[in-house]
RNA sequence: GUGAGUGUAGUGUAGUGGCCAGCACGAGAGUUUGUGGAACUCUUAGCGGGAGUUCGAAUCUCCUCACUCACCCCA
């Protein structure tokens, strides 16, 4: 690089460039059409909430709240925390205003910027960006799947091709604490076959083990017991019509039993969607979520039901990038250009670029400029279809030039009738 | 937090101990008088930083910083 700027965006945080606007711009706009359709509502929540809104929400040994999160202290003393996650924000949301007493569901949805202190690599950043959905207040196995069909279809409208949905349930409070004990039982007896860092996880967090990609691991992982075959009655159906659901409107999905994840929260479903390709292995999960029934009444309200997903923005833009760079990227081109010539004709100028905003006639000035040669270069380079050219003769004569920037053919109108003889000329 | 790799103008690159660090693109100005796209000319701007080895360092060593990638974890 060149002499290293005295100031650069901090360590996985980025600028998003004019180059970049119209990616995040199309995927935000997408994102809420389809929000809109199947009536969620959005909110927006502070980029900052009490830590302890997080690290009671998220899980207190999880690696968002451990060591990812960005706190400080306020004069007042209180710790506040850059937003890691949506859900631990849209449940106080949703708690603080009583949305339980509207009409249940209560369908949220909300985008922008998420902080984690991580080692930044492909497809992960400290400050990036995420699309959330949130269904409280429904406990059936159809808005599982509705969420996921959901996720599904944002993906499809930004022209993804191969995404396979992962599932599985982990249960809830009836069932899993049993699972977890018949686990770590298991995997003692196998303690010496694992990894270190799965000895570790045994201890704090034994579901873990189940994610290990560890060579070594991967026996004792394939002879552990299964979430699947020891879930509650009620979660063994719930997750069957999750499954005939999904099976009903056609969304490919692939069984994992050892899909955990990282979140405390979730109940019951779980699934992280992925584009089904070698880059799609490397970037991660485009969109992930579940079901998080306990969250709600944990954080201080009443036993409420929810459901989730949550999109990398970042990621999901990162595979449309290739694509979009075969069309053309440039915004809507502006038709008009105006050059002007003298001081004269600058004054004019001003004025006559107001009057193409009243019209909402979009045209590009270079009222910087003197000479004509570098002006028309410019017009040149925007591709526009016209130039107009205000030099000191015209100005003094009330007139104006408008060249045709294909045929190089020039009219001298009257400088009034400018704007109307543009849009005249547009029309055609 | 752990490990690996990289670091030459705005961008992409050449240059592995010695001639003013080249090239391309970009950007800006211009090639007689007020007219773009081509050509030509000029300008612009760089060895991430620091220390060391050496007569001499972009090049070797060390430190540091930054970026990238992987682990971990996740969107």
């Amino acid at each position: 690089m060149s002499k290293r700027p005295k100031f650069q965006t901090p360590t996985g945080m980025h600028d998003i460039l004019p180059e970049s606007q119209p990616l995040f711009q199309r995927t935000y706009n997408v994102a809420s059409v389809i929000a809109d359709f199947y009536n969620f509502n959005k909110i927006d929540t502070p980029i900052v909430e009490s830590a302890e809104l997080f690290s009671k929400g998220v899980g207190l040994n999880t690696d968002i709240v451990e060591k990812q999160m960005y706190t400080f202290r306020t004069k007042g003393g209180d710790y506040l925390t850059l937003r890691p996650e949506f859900t631990a924000a849209v449940v106080r949301a949703y708690i603080e205003h009583g949305m339980f007493n509207l009409p249940q569901p209560q369908k949220l949805y909300t985008y922008g910027p998420l902080f984690r202190m991580e080692r930044p690599q492909a497809g992960r950043f400290r400050q990036f960006h995420q699309i959330d959905f949130e269904v409280f207040g429904e406990a059936g196995a159809v808005i599982d799947a509705q969420i996921i069909q959901i996720s599904c279809n944002l993906l499809k409208e930004l022209k993804f091709k191969n995404i396979i949905v992962e599932i599985n349930s982990i249960g809830d409070n009836q069932c899993r604490p049993y699972y977890k004990k018949l686990l770590v039982n298991y995997l003692r007896s196998r303690e010496s076959s694992l990894c270190v860092d799965c000895r570790r996880r045994v201890k704090y967090n034994p579901l873990r083990v189940l994610d290990c990609k560890e060579e070594k691991c991967q026996p004792v992982k394939a002879q552990a017991p299964q979430l699947v075959d020891h879930l509650c009655n009620e979660c063994k159906s719930h997750f069957r019509q999750v499954l005939e659901f999904l099976d009903e409107v056609e969304i490919p999905y692939r069984l994992n039993p050892y899909l955990v994840r990282g979140l405390d929260y979730y109940t019951k479903t779980v699934f992280e969607i992925f584009e089904d390709s070698e880059q799609g292995q490397k970037q991660g999960t485009l969109i992930g979520g579940g079901r998080f029934d306990g969250l709600v009444k944990l954080l201080g309200g009443p036993d409420t039901p929810a459901c989730g997903a949550a999109a990398g923005v970042e990621r999901i833009i990162s595979f449309m990038e290739d694509r979009v760079k075969q069309e053309k990227t440039a915004g809507p081109a502006k038709k008009v250009f105006l050059a002007q010539l003298s001081e004269l004709a600058k004054r004019k100028s001003l004025k006559l670029f107001e009057e193409f905003r009243k019209a909402k006639v979009p045209i590009i000035e270079s009222l910087g400029k003197d000479s004509l040669k570098s002006q028309l270069r410019l017009a040149d380079k925007a591709e526009v279809t016209y130039a107009l050219i205000l030099g000191q003769k015209e100005a003094l004569d009330d007139t104006i030039i408008i060249r045709d920037m294909k045929t190089g053919k020039q009219d001298t109108v009257r400088f009034e009738k400018t704007v109307q003889e543009i849009q005249k000329r547009l029309k055609k």
